[in-house]
DNA sequence: CACTTAAGTTAGAGCCTCTAACTTGCATCG
DNA sequence: CGATGCAAGTTAGAGGCTCTAACTTAAGTG
């Protein structure tokens, strides 16, 4: 208050120089980080703390995350979000969603590639998914490991979302089993490979196949598994 | 130092005058808890300290769980468990040690309980090992779900324990398939079970199928794996 | 131009992990 | 049996995190 020195009011306040503790190459990320220059006002902050977020999840790992730490990055003040986001969940949340929607895309190129449906078409899906998971493993881990963490009963949005994805399988195998509209079957066998799928991706992840000691080839598998769950029909 | 007290030396310290900001139940946990009366030198503390990470992880989840909070359970300082463990995760490590000991012994006792080997013994150590997740949430969350942050390349123990888990199942496919010993196929068979049984734990925890909008027969998926993906042998 | 308001800021409370330095009491040894 | 060493406690506190309170700035509006 007493001492208090007026904020930098067109200095670059972004510069690199105390980069988010970490490798040093920030300062030219692509122009969602730094703040428009000489602005006090950022432009988008909601969408650059997302991307610092992300970027810093897949560097160091979900668990050393810190959202001071995309704020350095962002080169705000670490209370700054908290104008555009409830809490850190909220933040959380909403990278989840940029993650689900490009899931969704994914699984929806890889379909499209294989020309008829069946379970060719249904391995496609499962192979992208679990490819999404290994190249945002910090993502997929915040998408899925932190259920219990960021779940919110009145988020609708992010529920909708993920319900999407899950239709994009339900019809591939209602369209493989020959059920237009998807029926029943259809519904559990998407569950089924759903399941299969998600062990896959999570226990390569987390490096589980590794800690027990076996060696798998997770294409074969998801391949065995399209073909043997799904009844030729 | 000038302002000190000398710690009670022979006050009930461990009274439940301040549980750790909860429910106000502790002081009768078994005397694991209760540092032995009027000793200033506790008995067993890091068992005592893993016991109450445990009551913690599964009372307030994984994400909320404070080491600091286990002390004052436990009725010692913030800085007593720094003598027994390195650090937070080494705590940690030790409580996923005694839950794949228990995980172990729930899927052998499941196995005998079947008396032939084949796919209804499979289906019943799947079976539980979902038990075990969903009797055990946090516990299970903590064992698979903080690989990257627990990974100690130096810890051979926990590999070792995870590793015995794995063997069960190998033998236990090997068995269906009539191959003694396990051979290769038996191997990748039994890395296909896990994965589907583990995928269904780890989205019935999280609460994924729910997220997703559907419903699922875990029992019936589990089953309907264990025959399809197994061949009669 | 006066006013309002969204989106920044600093300050700081309260919690966490972990270290440093001190103390206690058990166990052992001369 | 008393001295002494060491393991296992303690307090104090540094440094980091989340989030709130109160203030300031920039931009748009009547």
């Amino acid at each position: 208050m007493a001492t208090k020195t007026p904020p930098p009011p067109s200095g670059a306040a972004a510069d690199a120089s105390d980069p988010a503790s970490g490798a040093g190459g920030e300062g030219r990320f692509g122009c969602a980080f730094s703040r428009r220059r000489n602005r006090y006002h950022h432009g988008d902050l909601a969408q650059a703390l997302v991307t610092a977020v992300r970027t810093l999840v897949e560097r160091d790992g979900v668990e050393k995350l810190s959202i001071s730490g995309a704020c350095r990055m962002a080169g705000v003040s670490s209370a700054a979000p908290y104008k555009h986001f409830r809490d850190r969940a909220d933040i959380l949340r909403a990278l989840c969603r940029e993650g689900f929607g490009e899931l969704r895309e994914a699984m929806a190129t890889a379909a499209a590639a294989i020309p008829a449906p069946g379970p060719d078409r249904l391995a496609a899906l499962g192979k992208a998914y679990l490819a999404y998971a290994e190249a945002n493993p910090g993502l997929f881990g915040v998408m899925f490991g932190m259920k219990r963490e960021l779940h919110d009963p009145e988020d609708t949005r992010t529920h909708e979302i993920a319900h999407a994805n899950m239709l994009i399988v339900i019809a591939e195998v209602g369209a493989a089993l020959g059920e237009d509209p998807p029926g029943e079957e259809a519904h559990r066998l998407a569950c089924v490979l759903w399941t299969f799928v998600h062990g896959a991706a999570t226990l390569t992840l987390d490096g589980d196949y590794e800690a027990a000691g076996v060696e798998v080839d997770t294409h074969a598998m998801i391949d065995l598994a399209a073909h043997r769950l799904v009844p030729a029909g």
